[in-house]
DNA sequence: CTAACGTTTGTCCAATCGGTCAAAAATTTG
DNA sequence: CAAATTTTTGACCGATTGGACAAACGTTAG
């Protein structure tokens, strides 16, 4: 699909690099139809002819941020592993997931835009690498299930709801912040919502008996 | 704000109610700024200029249908109760979100396109009408911990992750499809979904000791 | 019937969109 | 230095956008 190695000067890769943060913020704010090109440009400090340069099509730079986006994403789950305490191991990858909600929420935005909007351009790779991945770490849970580690639930749901908790604090940030209020909406909201997710997940999962 | 009583004759009422369906399908999948006018008409079939004799700017039917959204959005939370037992009280709320997950994924994709791009059009409503009935519903959640009934955590966060697991069967339902494939992706996803969601809160927030 | 009113549409407009292009400016290379 | 190459930009284009408007059409009350 891609040319294996796109030779790229020192400016280029500055360059597209600076489109691609410029592009993650606008994009992730407004979806990619709401976005618009002298915006990016803007955003990048140059001219949208100067940025069209580099990417020679909106999409494209919608289709390499999706790309890196995903890898990055779905590294936490990669890293469910089969050693190690269950409860523990579960335990991590929810703060993980909470501390990238922190960390990166506009590309969490942007991961939810895109399916939101029917993950037009993404699908294939939901069914296909994403769809294998958690396949797998549903087996190792199930597994856990079965030697008595865990209670025994959906694995699949499981994952479910920790994607959704987690990101919930990213995508919906302005209703959590709106809600909590000035007092309880600052810094340590993501310190007490860590907290109550540990608790919820722990306490919902501890083996029965 | 709104005139009080504006005055609207038959065919008035049934072409708006027909434009509001079709908007309402339209800007779910698509978001605001993504939708045109010209798809809204089609989709309620009739031309643009005769949309847009019922609603005189594509603003005005977003916020419509923004008003009404919220009102029977927010009417499970409303129903819950002091009266009854609490861990019921929380099970039949969260099994009526999911319902509503199931039954409207447009208006809560709608919502969760509203939040996503920070909530422009109904900040106020956020900081002051939904505000005021969490924290009034967290009350009566405190109270249900500090007579022992459920487990302590923080109520505000509960909520949230109610929210979040449920909606997310609407708002991220291409990607739950896609996960649990052709098989299990079918129409029982939400009972699968149900089960799960009633044994994580049940057991997570049943009382200790 | 006819006048009044409500409804519908074809046509048009200015603004904005994604993208092109040639030429200027800057940089690298020899 | 000068030539070759890369980078930047102003001007421009066709398509699409939200919306205006007057004329045509339909309906209903007297």
């Amino acid at each position: 699909m891609e040319s294996p190695a796109p030779r790229r000067t020192r400016i280029q890769q500055e360059k597209r690099e600076l489109i691609l943060e410029a592009a993650l913020e606008v994009f992730s704010t407004n979806g990619f139809r709401g976005s618009t090109i002298d915006q990016i440009a803007e955003a990048a400090g140059m001219s949208k002819p100067n940025l069209l340069y580099y990417f020679r099509r909106k999409e494209d730079i919608h289709e390499t941020l999706m790309q890196r986006l995903l890898d990055t994403w779905l590294a936490p789950l990669r890293e469910l592993d089969d050693i190690g305490d269950p409860l523990t191991e579960l335990r991590s990858y929810i703060r993980r997931k909470l501390e990238m909600a922190r960390d990166f929420p506009r590309e969490s935005r942007l991961f939810a835009n895109e399916i939101l909007q029917g993950a037009p351009r993404i699908m294939p790779l939901l069914e296909g690498e994403l769809k294998t991945l958690v396949d797998e770490k549903a087996t190792v849970i199930k597994g856990w299930m079965r030697a008595g580690k865990i209670a025994k639930t959906d694995p699949w749901h499981l994952i479910f709801s920790i994607w959704a908790t987690t990101q919930h604090y990213a995508d919906f940030d302005v209703q959590v912040r709106a809600v909590l209020g000035p007092d309880r909406g600052g810094d340590g909201r993501f310190e007490d919502a860590a907290r109550f997710l540990e608790q919820l997940f722990i306490e919902g999962l501890k083996p029965k008996g």
